[in-house]
DNA sequence: CAGGCGTGGGT
DNA sequence: TACCCAAGCCT
């Protein structure tokens, strides 16, 4: 699409607003890139910053990753959370190492054919790492779009087809405009139009905005999907996987059965990181993140 | 496809 | 204080 007064608003909003991120500096590979959304799945900017960091210093490289254990990436994954993904990141480098010459993969579907890569990985590597011109679309880009051109406060609870349509019309046919656009776009979600007090007195498109043109209508939509933590398994799983990451040796069983009074689930969620990759049972009866 | 999967900071 | 939710993915 050609630029529009959004495009050129949003532009120049980022051209002064744009945070200084490691991943985003020219000279960042892209290894670095992918390590850092994959990294941002889900865990905020300022968390990421000093493990990617510390990983990027320590693995270069996606063979340096792959020549390590498996279980040395969830030890270094620490506390972002949803560890599966330091499993899946280990297994694109396997995958990187062996069938892509070392290297990251820059097409959008060798990407998506990658452990932990979904559409939006997919795509935000090929755009970031590789300069491709292809619509990027993360929550805030959804949430932007939603209320700037949509007009409603939230986006549906799952992308939707039309969502992709309208994202793909937005993004401009100049493949360098395309590749600012994509983060000015994520940026602007992140920092201004946020889901919870959107800071529309400082945003670039206030005159333009569909929602705040209906008087900012609250969200009339499906239930958004929450999330219950406390005593779900996914505690269980964190106290369990915490005590093995912040031990050199192998944990003995009773350590373990520490961390969660009920037999049951305790046994169940120890069973399900097993089975997940996450923990290796030894034959002594200890536990240990995973060895190879 | 709805639900499972960590963690910690903001409101 | 209790939620809410953060650059999703997988089954």
């Amino acid at each position: 699409m050609s630029p529009l007064p959004l495009h050129r608003a949003v532009l120049d909003w980022y051209a002064e607003a744009q945070r200084d991120l490691p991943w985003r500096r020219p000279e960042c590979s892209p290894w670095g890139v992918f390590v850092s959304e994959v990294m941002l799945q889900q865990t905020p900017v300022v968390r990421v910053l000093p493990v990617w960091q510390e990983w990027m210093h320590r693995w270069p490289t996606p063979a340096a990753l792959a020549a390590e254990p498996s279980g040395e990436a969830v030890r270094a994954w620490g506390r972002l959370g949803y560890p599966r993904r330091a499993l899946r990141l280990h297994a694109a480098a396997t995958a990187m190492a062996e069938r892509h010459g070392g290297d990251v993969p820059a097409s959008v579907v060798d990407l998506q054919a990658l452990p932990g890569v979904g559409v939006y990985t997919a795509a935000a590597v090929a755009a970031f790492a590789f300069g491709d011109r292809v619509a990027v679309v993360d929550t805030n880009v959804r949430r932007v779009h939603a209320r700037a051109v949509s007009g409603v406060e939230h986006a549906a609870p799952a992308l939707t087809r039309a969502e992709s349509d309208l994202a793909a019309e937005l993004l401009p046919e100049d493949p360098d405009v395309a590749r600012v656009w994509n983060v000015a776009v994520m940026e602007l979600g992140a920092l201004v139009c946020t889901a919870r007090g959107p800071r529309c007195d400082d945003c670039p498109v206030l005159t333009t905005c569909a929602w705040v043109a209906a008087g900012r209508p609250a969200y009339d939509g499906p239930p958004r999907r929450g999330q219950a933590w406390a005593g779900t398994d996914r505690q269980v799983r964190g106290r369990l996987l915490q005590v093995l990451r912040e031990s050199d040796t192998p944990v003995p069983a009773a350590r373990l059965e520490q961390v969660w009074d009920q037999e049951i689930q305790r046994e169940r969620c120890l069973d399900g990181l097993v089975s997940d990759g996450l923990v290796e049972p030894l034959a002594d009866g200890t536990y240990r993140l995973p060895g190879g």
